[in-house]
RNA sequence: GUGGGUGUAGCUCAGUUGGUUAGAGUACUAGAUUGUGGUUCUAGGUGUCGCCGGUUCAACUCCGGUCAUCCACCCCA
């Protein structure tokens, strides 16, 4: 029986067409990359899952493409743990590795495995798929490109400010109009710490993040739920009812935090960061913005994130400052900084507004047409010399009817076809047609590469 | 994990209160045009109507289940 063959969900194939452009997005991202001064590096697909594991949070864990143990995965469970309700223990059993979930964790892997040939501040980008077992829905992927740029073992907030240089080029050279949020996780502890729940971060910064959504009201709601007491919600109001300019709410956040030394200690960070950026006239728009709270586990200060001006979409662009990701594999008190851009994300805004450039280039420049045995030897010859002067060509394989020949070209959007039968073999001058115009010439093999050289 | 929409030709979709032979556009192939594409005209369809079951004389149509896909929530790039 013949089955319908499919992709697994949330993967996609790639068509020439759409190849092209998504290598125009990452030849963009990685050249700007270069210019600050990255250095390229790859990890395996897969992690163990001891590296990939307790790193994301909950959530993330449960994320995670675990990969079955290969031979008999079952060799080291017992009966009972199969019929266990426990899914972690036995995913221990049958299961070591996972693919990765982003590039930050192994690029953490990697810089404690290899710190002695590693000359910090160690910088690096690397452009590669990651994993997630999401549900897939509009700008969510189950294998998606990310593109990292970190730097680790500095704790100069020169970093934030050049990783934030780097957002503004790439979305200005892909012409994506942007608004880059900048936050601290500091101010956020800070808060906790002030309301008297320094264990409920994570609910805290998730609930705030929701305020724009869901309002003030439900806000509260879902922060009692989540067990914070009634003091702590109240303590917190001033907090969440911040509004206005910059030189408004940051003495307003200065009082409010003043006993709080992380808290105080985030504000400073954040503002040095702010006022590099005013001095630095951004092409995108940039503001402070207390409502973000990333939900990876790992952030520690500076927190970024990206989002298209024109397009409802998740963010484009994410990253944050992370104190100790190496201390858990063994190397304490090193401090790195990164973002990521969305390479599949910026894809679906590029095309939905329509900001792909023309990219004709890519296709061949001249088709041969083939009319039988003897020209085919002809052409293959001219078309060596042609392709030595750097010239795309093609000579259709098959000795097929003229008209579907054309056809070919002209889908194919190739702009020139040269005609070589009988006539041209013996002339030694070729019919060369220019297929935007239909005009159409005799030439010679000089003047042949001559023209085509030229329309480059 | 929770909720909703949609599954009919390669693609985009029509398809009447259930009724006999399942439709359009587009794409594709051939011809008009034996060495000339993009325009035009003509001809060309073996579609498990997503799958399984139920109701019915009769199901693409109604009901139940299931799978796929998209969207929202959650979370994230």
């Amino acid at each position: 029986m013949i089955q319908k063959p499919s992709i697994p969900k949330g993967t996609r194939d790639f068509s020439p067409k759409q190849m092209i452009r998504r290598n125009y997005i990452f030849d963009s991202i990685r050249a700007v990359f270069q210019k600050y001064g990255y250095l390229p590096i790859d990890t395996p697909a897969m992690e163990n899952l001891t590296t990939l594991m307790g790193k994301y949070g909950e959530e993330g864990d449960r994320l995670i493409f675990k990969i079955l143990n290969s031979g008999d995965f079952l060799k080291k469970t017992e009966t009972a743990d199969l019929q266990s309700s426990d899914l972690n223990k036995l995913t221990t059993m049958i299961c070591e590795k996972g693919l990765r979930y982003d590039l930050t964790v192994p690029f953490a892997r990697y810089v404690v495995q290899n710190k002695n040939d590693i000359t910090f501040p160690f910088k690096r980008y690397q452009i590669q798929p990651v994993w997630r077992a999401d549900k897939p829905q509009k700008g969510r992927y189950r294998e998606f490109y990310q593109c990292d740029v970190d730097v680790i073992g500095s704790n100069s907030l020169i970093n934030e400010v050049e990783l934030v240089l780097i957002i503004d080029e790439v979305f200005e050279k892909l012409g994506i109009e942007t608004i880059i949020k900048i936050s601290n996780r500091k101010i956020l502890t800070g808060i906790a710490e002030i309301i008297g729940e320094p264990g409920k971060i994570i609910d805290i910064t998730v609930a705030i993040d929701k305020l724009e959504k869901i309002g003030l009201e439900k806000v509260n709601e879902e922060l009692a739920q989540k067990g914070l007491s009634e003091q702590a919600i109240e303590k917190l109001q001033p907090i969440l009812n911040l509004k206005g300019i910059l030189r408004v709410k940051f003495p307003k956040l200065q009082e409010i935090l003043a006993d709080s030394k992380i808290g105080m200690q985030g504000i400073e960070e954040l503002m040095s960061v702010l006022i590099h950026l005013k001095e630095l006239n951004l092409k995108n728009k940039w503001s402070f913005d207390l409502t973000l709270a990333r939900g990876l586990d790992y952030y520690t200060g500076a927190i970024i994130e990206v989002v298209a001006k024109d397009m409802v979409m998740g963010s484009l662009c994410g990253g944050g400052r992370y104190d100790d990701l190496t201390g858990i594999f063994g190397l304490p008190d090193i401090s790195g900084v990164g973002i990521s851009f969305g390479a599949d994300r910026i894809y679906d805004v590029l095309n939905e507004l329509n900001l792909f450039p023309e990219d004709s280039s890519l296709t061949s420049k001249v088709m041969f047409v083939n009319f039988g045995k003897e020209e085919e030897k002809l052409c293959l010859k001219l078309i060596k010399e042609i392709r030595k002067a750097g010239i795309s060509t093609e000579l259709y394989p098959d000795h097929a009817k003229m008209k579907k020949q054309m056809k070919y070209a002209d889908q194919k959007s190739i702009p020139n076809v040269v005609l070589i039968g009988e006539e041209e073999m013996k002339s030694e001058m070729y019919t060369l047609k220019n297929m935007i115009t239909g005009e159409q010439q005799k030439v010679n093999l000089e003047e042949l590469i001559s023209i085509l050289s030229k329309h480059n």
